[in-house]
RNA sequence: GGGCCCGUAGCUCAGCGGUUAGAGCAGGGGACUCAUAAUCCCUGGGUCGGGGGUUCGAAUCCCUCCGGGCCUACCA
C-alpha cells in the first residue's frame, strides 16, 4: 500500500475557555487517529488553533480591563500546555487572529463575490447607545412579551416562548445596562442555496458523513432551500475587517474553519512545504473530527466556501457525540465539569486516553464517563492484564535476555500478528472500542500462555534455563505487540516498551516480526495503578466554590460578581411603583406535577382562612411537589391571572437563580403567618 | 410539529438475518504465587424496552407504542 497523505483537524477551541474534559473527548479521538495513521506509515499532519474571534471573547477581555489580544495569547498558552499534558500532539497549533488567516479569508471572500454569492440586506437589530454596539439575542434581557416573566434573554423566555428581542418589554442591555433601540445597518449575506444541489451530493454520496449525519441534513436543512447566511458583523467587533466593505467584519464562523487552513500555512512555511499539495490536491485526504454542536457549518457552510473558492473537500467529516459524566451532563456544582490541567494535577493522561479510547464507538452516540468503570477499568485492563504481561516475564528475562530465535509458541504471535490488520481497520473507521476489545483479547491469551508455561518453576532449576528465555521470549514478544497495537492510545507506553527491549516502536508492521536475541532491561512500572480516592480528590477540586461547604468560622465573604453581572439592575422604579406588587406570605397546601410540563408544578397556595390561589410554578426541576406542601412561600398575589397551556395561573411565588438547575425559593423566617403582606 | 441517536446480564457495552445471545467489570467457588492485592480455571445471572408484522428463521428488517438523550421549527 502506497503512503496516504493525510491532513487531519480538531475543531478550534473557543479562545473565551479552559480545556476541560468534554472537549479531550474530541482532541483524543483525534490524536489517538492521527498517532495511528503515522504508526502505519502514512504522511499524516495534524494541525489545529485557537478560534479567536467574535463579541465573547470581546467582552471578557474588556471585563478584565485587557486586550483581546492578550487575552488570546494568554488563553493559547494555557490550550497548548493542556494539550501536551495530555500527550496531543499538534503538527501545528495556530489562531484564528493570524496574517495567513487574514490572507486565505480574503481569498476565500474574494471567490465567494467572484462567483455572485454575496449579498447585501437590511438587518434590525437591538443597539446599545451606551456600548455603541449591536446587540446579539444573549446580550439582551427584558421581559417575556408573553407571558412576561421578567429577566429573559432575548430570543426566548424560561416558560418556552420564542419571540424576536424587538418584542421584549423594557429590554436591557446585559453589557452596559442601557436600555438598547432599533437600529438598522446593511449586513453581507452567502446564497448558499446557490450550491444547494451541490450540497445535496455532496452529503449524501462518496460517503464524506456518517450515514445518521447525512439523514439529518437531508432531513432537516436539504428538504427546503437553504437560507441566506449573515456572515458579516458591524464594528465593534474582535475579528477581521471585510477588506471591501469597511466598519464590517466577518462573523467568527466565517473565519473559524479557515483557520484549519491557515494553520496549515504556518506548518508549511516553517518545514518547507507546498500549501497546494495539502489544499488543493486530489492526492490530499482531509479529515475533520467535531462535536455534533456544530455539524451544521462543517457540513452545510464550510464544504459550500470550499467548493467555491476551488480548494479541496473534506474527504471525511467524524462528527462524535458529548460527554455525560455518571450519566448526567457535566455539572460545575457536581464537580464534573473537569477542566484538562485539573485532571493532570491528580491523574496520569494515559487512564484517560486509554478509557476514552476503550469506550468510542465510530458513531455519534453521546459518551459516559462512569467514575466507578473508569478506576476499574484501568486498573483490570491496563495494569492488571497489559502492564502485568511485561512485568511479570521482565524480570525473569533480564537474567536470561531475549531467546535467539522465537520459539514455539501455539500460534499465538502469529495469530496476533494476523488480528493486526483487523485492529487496523477498526482503528480507522474510529471504532477504537471495538480495537481496544481485540487487543485485549490478545493480551488474555498471553496472559493464559504464561499462567500454564509458569516460568516462576522453571526459574527453580538451572537446567530449565533455555526454556524459561523461551517462556519469556514469548511473553515479551507478545506484550510488544499489545504495546504495538496501543501506541496510538498510550504513546508513552509504546516509549517505556521500546526501552525496556532494546529497540524502539516505530511502525505497525514491527508487530508481524518477533524480536529476538536482545538484552532485556531492568523492568520499571509503566502505569500506576489509580485509586479513587484520587478520582474523589479531583471532582472535589473541580467543584464551584458556591457549592463548597462554608467554612465554620465565616470570615470574609467572597461573592462573586457574576449572577449580578449576568442580570443587571432594572431600571429605577418609585417607591409608587413598588407598592403595586402586593407580595403575601402564602403555604403551600397542595402540590402536584405537572406530567406534560417540562418545568412545572402545579401549587395550592392558602393566603390564610379559605383564601386559596392555584398556581403554575417553573420549578420541577429542582423541587419535587411532596417536599413543598406545608412549606411557607411568598406569592405575588395580586398579579393578574395568566392563562397557560396546562391551566390558569393566579400569581407568582418568589425565587432567585437562573430557572433550570438553579432555583431557590424564598420564604419567611419563622412565625410568619400567611396572608401577611410584605413590606 | 418534524428529525436524529439510544434502550441487550447489577454496571459499561459488543453482536445488527442463521447454530443453545456474548465480553469486561461486579457476584459465587476453586487454583496459583512470577507480577503494581495482579493472573488462571469453573460458575450463577438476560421475556435482547412493549406489542404487532415480514421470514423456514429476527436482538438483528418493517410498523407502532413506551422510555432516555439531543437537534430544529412553529403557535400561543
Amino acid at each position: 500500500m502506497s503512503p496516504r497523505r493525510i491532513l487531519v483537524t480538531s475543531a478550534l477551541p473557543y479562545a473565551n475557555g479552559h480545556i476541560h474534559i468534554g472537549h479531550l473527548v474530541e482532541y483524543l479521538q483525534t490524536d489517538i487517529w492521527v498517532r495511528f495513521q503515522k504508526l502505519r506509515g502514512h504522511r499524516c499532519v495534524y494541525v489545529c488553533a485557537d478560534d479567536t474571534h467574535g463579541t465573547a471573547v470581546m467582552i471578557s477581555a474588556e471585563k478584565e480591563g485587557i486586550s483581546e489580544e492578550d487575552l488570546i495569547a494568554r488563553m493559547h498558552e494555557a490550550h497548548v500546555r493542556d494539550f501536551s499534558g495530555f500527550q496531543i500532539e499538534f503538527d501545528n497549533y495556530g489562531s484564528t487572529h493570524s496574517q495567513e488567516n487574514r490572507q486565505l479569508c480574503a481569498e476565500v471572500w474574494a471567490a465567494l463575490r467572484r462567483a455572485g454569492l454575496v449579498v447585501e440586506k437590511e438587518v434590525t437589530q437591538l443597539y446599545d447607545p451606551e456600548k455603541k454596539t449591536f446587540l446579539a439575542d444573549r446580550y439582551v434581557k427584558g421581559t417575556c412579551p408573553f407571558c412576561k416573566l421578567p429577566n429573559q434573554y432575548g430570543d426566548s423566555c424560561d416558560n418556552g416562548h420564542t419571540y424576536s428581542p424587538t418584542d421584549l418589554i423594557d429590554p436591557v442591555s446585559t453589557l452596559s445596562g442601557a436600555r438598547p433601540e432599533l437600529r438598522s445597518w446593511p449586513h453581507l449575506f452567502v446564497r448558499i442555496e446557490k450550491l444547494h444541489d451541490f450540497l445535496q451530493q455532496w452529503t449524501q454520496q462518496g460517503g464524506h458523513l456518517q450515514p445518521e449525519v447525512a439523514n439529518y441534513l437531508a432531513g432537516h436543512f436539504l428538504g427546503e432551500p437553504l437560507r441566506d447566511w449573515d456572515i458579516s458583523r458591524p464594528a465593534p467587533y474582535f475579528g477581521f475587517e471585510i477588506p471591501d466593505s469597511p466598519g464590517n467584519y466577518w462573523y467568527v464562523w466565517f473565519d473559524a474553519p479557515i483557520g484549519y487552513m491557515a494553520s496549515t500555512l504556518q506548518w508549511c512555511k516553517r518545514v518547507g512545504e507546498d500549501f497546494d499539495r495539502w489544499w488543493r490536491d486530489d492526492g490530499t485526504e482531509i479529515h475533520h473530527f467535531i462535536g455534533k454542536d456544530i455539524t451544521y457549518f462543517h457540513c452545510l457552510f464550510w464544504p459550500a466556501m470550499l467548493k467555491t473558492a476551488g480548494f479541496n473537500l473534506p474527504t471525511k467529516i467524524h462528527i462524535h457525540g458529548f460527554l455525560t459524566v455518571d450519566g448526567q451532563k457535566m455539572s460545575k456544582s457536581k464537580g464534573t465539569f473537569v477542566r484538562a490541567s485539573t485532571y493532570l494535577e491528580y491523574l496520569d493522561p494515559a487512564y484517560l486516553r486509554y478509557y476514552y479510547a476503550s469506550k468510542l464507538p465510530p458513531r455519534v452516540d453521546d459518551i459516559d464517563l462512569n467514575l466507578d468503570e473508569f478506576v476499574a477499568k484501568v486498573n483490570a485492563d491496563l495494569v492488571g492484564n497489559v502492564v502485568n504481561l511485561a512485568s511479570r516475564t521482565a524480570r525473569f528475562a533480564h537474567t536470561t535476555g531475549l531467546s535467539p530465535r522465537y520459539p514455539e509458541d501455539g500460534g499465538l504471535f502469529e495469530r496476533a500478528a494476523r488480528d493486526g490488520e483487523a485492529i487496523a481497520e477498526a482503528y480507522e473507521k474510529c471504532d477504537y472500542n471495538r480495537a481496544i476489545r481485540l487487543i485485549l483479547e490478545a493480551s488474555d491469551r498471553a496472559n493464559q500462555f504464561i499462567e500454564q508455561a509458569a516460568p516462576w518453576n522453571l526459574k527453580k532449576d538451572r537446567a530449565k534455563h533455555d526454556q524459561l528465555r523461551d517462556v519469556c521470549t514469548v511473553g515479551l514478544n507478545l506484550f510488544r505487540q499489545v504495546a504495538i497495537y496501543l501506541a496510538p492510545v498510550l504513546p508513552r507506553m509504546a516509549e517505556q516498551t521500546g526501552q525496556l527491549l532494546n529497540q524502539p516502536i516505530c511502525r505497525w508492521d514491527e508487530s508481524k516480526t518477533p524480536l529476538v536475541g536482545k538484552p532485556v532491561n531492568r523492568f520499571q512500572h509503566m502505569i500506576t495503578r489509580v485509586r479513587a480516592e484520587q478520582v474523589q480528590a479531583m471532582i472535589q477540586a473541580s467543584r464551584e466554590p458556591e457549592e463548597a461547604e462554608r467554612p465554620a468560622a465565616a470570615q470574609a465573604w467572597d461573592d462573586g460578581d457574576e449572577p449580578l453581572r449576568a442580570e443587571p439592575l432594572a431600571p429605577t422604579i418609585s417607591f409608587d411603583e413598588f407598592v403595586k406588587v402586593d407580595l403575601r406570605v402564602a403555604r403551600v397546601i397542595a402540590a402536584e406535577d405537572v406530567p406534560e410540563a417540562r418545568k412545572l408544578l402545579k401549587l395550592t397556595l392558602s393566603l390564610g382562612g379559605s383564601s386559596r390561589r392555584t398556581v403554575l410554578a417553573g420549578i420541577k426541576g429542582v423541587y419535587r411537589p411532596e417536599q413543598l406542601v406545608g412549606r411557607l412561600v411568598i406569592c405575588a398575589a395580586n398579579l393578574a391571572p395568566r392563562k397557560m397551556k396546562f391551566g390558569t395561573s393566579e400569581g407568582m411565588i418568589l425565587a432567585s437563580g437562573s430557572g433550570d438547575e438553579e432555583i431557590y425559593l424564598l420564604y419567611p423566617d419563622k412565625g410568619a403567618k400567611p396572608g401577611q403582606r410584605v413590606h
